[in-house]
DNA sequence: CTGTTAGCGCTTTCAC
DNA sequence: GTGAAAGCGCTAACAG
């Protein structure tokens, strides 16, 4: 039924052994015989099985992907700057998903890219567990989100700095009283809701603003979750002036909330996003951009460099730009402000 | 090094045989046995080789996924589905992200799923000669885009009715002048741009209002396409008082652009979109919405079945319920009419 | 219910 | 430069 390697050693007069060098560019074949074969196979549509040449060569040239949610802009994103990079290099995707705590669960205990991936890039922060599981593959290991981590190669943003000057821009603007709109805390693993915090205090510090605990809110990174966080902080007896929120998608909710509440944004509120997701423009909103699509490209590559040399010792950390974006969602607050 | 089948035989004191018809849950093994052996390669930490397996099986568990672009928030929603369904099946997702023009004729022309894929479900319209390379692999297939395809189960909506909600809507509230920002028109094969404008043209016919081609621009599907298209629009000799586009983003991008002229949306100009993104409630735009996950799921439901089924008649074409979501981007005309 | 025997379709020594 | 032979780790008859 469907073609395979002897067929096409048959049809051209050689061996098995031939028509596998050849096809895979190895030396040791006559450039007449090689093209013999090329032709061949191209004719009679012959393609290897993976699973055969894996099973003999232990290589899948395949590269597993672990998401938290595919749908989410910034995860799409990052695994289609990823995904380009590796089918350019000829490998194929394996694709998991791994949103809900069950399929996690379930995917962590089964690790089904066991023997079936040369290397795992993760778009989801593991925690000890999880990660000593990947390790246990045995495989290079890379991620693009979160500090980092023993057996990972990381490629990730500087978050305090970026968060700094966030915050710093409401600061300047004159605002007193700023909100923050902090992704899902709850997670110890994730450092990145605990980096964004610390540098949102350093920088009231600094200015001298005195911290108040009613100001911050948990958005749980999605719009809807940014919405109500910016009820609760309206709900306060002293409502901030200006709100940094640790997401873009976050930011959207609390645009929303706002409108809700016939405020004016910047007149009434000034507020700031982090990403600079697709639709940030479209919004007019302020926010820390992060390379995206770069991080995924960077974390790809640097993968399939070990890939290639396994001998070498891999970066640990590679930190990309950020800058702010200043856009319409910012103002000095209502109705003195310096300037 | 890695564990396998015939060390975790060894370690119970049976075959490998056994072992593998225990842990497939095969019948012919008795429950102690297989207690025991499911135990022992617990205790050993043993995964089949994915590899192995399919070469002695033909059976790959794994599906093959081809997106035209995951980053977009349309296929990373329906992606994002339909990987659901199959992991929680068994099934391994290959995804292939399709988005230039090489890495899409590379992928028809090697076919890397050959031998190597179940099913496929593809989330971009094949042409003649790559959806005849589909069908080539002697797998199932299934896809959420387009209209009816020979060898193809279709998951999709009534293009036609949904953009006849949509216009309809526009004329009902008095509207005249009514423009429309079509997806990239120029792709034969592609026929949601083509349906979506018949049904345009229809409503118009019914309504008694002449076409003016004048008031068609191209959006690509894109945000800065839809932000293009409308400035288009706004530049002819009368501009519409009112827009549909043919997907939110461009519709997004539209409004952008009516935000740059210093437009108000819906007094000087109502906007309408197509497919009820996850941010249009954001904006609060009005759209038609169609259920995206859903269709994801459900492609990935029937393509489980023709599996299960090899021998049932799969079904063709499934269509999913569309309705009209009213926001805040249309109303009647403005009295005096625009500038 | 369980074990034995052949492969599945490649790659990889090792001869020649 | 090319071929023969021996697996890779599993599943699928076929015995028993």
């Amino acid at each position: 039924m469907t073609v395979s390697i002897t067929d096409v050693a048959r049809a051209t007069g050689v061996s098995a052994s031939t028509v596998s060098r050849a096809l895979r560019g190895q030396p040791g074949v006559s450039d007449e015989v090689r093209d013999r074969i090329t032709t061949i196979a191209a004719r009679l549509g012959y393609t290897a099985s993976r699973s055969a040449s894996s099973l003999a060569s232990g290589r899948t040239f395949t590269i597993g992907v672990v998401v938290p949610y595919v749908g989410r802009w910034f995860f799409g994103t990052v695994l289609d700057a990823a995904e380009r990079v590796f089918s350019a290099a000829g490998y194929d995707v394996l694709l998991y998903n791994l949103g809900s705590p069950e399929t996690r669960k379930r995917f962590f205990t089964k690790m089904p890219v066991r023997k079936r991936v040369d290397a795992v890039l993760s778009l989801l922060i593991p925690d000890e567990e999880e990660s000593f599981a990947l390790r246990s593959l045995g495989v290079p290991l890379a991620t693009t989100v979160g500090g980092p981590r023993p057996g990972f190669t990381v490629v990730g943003i500087d978050d305090h700095a970026g968060t700094e000057s966030a915050v710093r821009h409401l600061v300047n603007l004159g605002h007193r009283r700023i909100g923050m709109i902090s992704g899902s805390s709850g997670l110890q693993h994730w450092t990145t809701p605990v980096e964004r915090r610390r540098a949102y205090l350093d920088v009231l510090a600094d200015a001298g603003i005195e911290h108040d605990p009613a100001l911050e809110a948990d958005g749980d990174y999605t719009v809807e979750g940014g919405e109500r966080a910016m009820m609760e902080l309206l709900a306060v007896s002293r409502p901030p002036t200006a709100v940094f929120a640790q997401s873009d998608e976050m930011a959207m909710g609390a645009l929303r909330a706002l409108r809700r509440h016939r405020l004016k944004v910047p007149d009434d509120v000034s507020v700031v996003g982090f990403d600079d997701h697709e639709l940030a423009d479209v919004i007019g909103l302020t926010t820390v951009a992060q390379p995206v699509a770069g991080q995924g490209a960077e974390a790809a590559r640097l993968l399939l460099r070990q890939l290639d040399e396994p001998e070498a010792e891999p970066p640990r950390h590679v930190q990309m730009p950020i800058r702010l974006v200043l856009r319409e969602t910012t103002a000095p607050p209502y109705p003195r402000g310096p300037q």
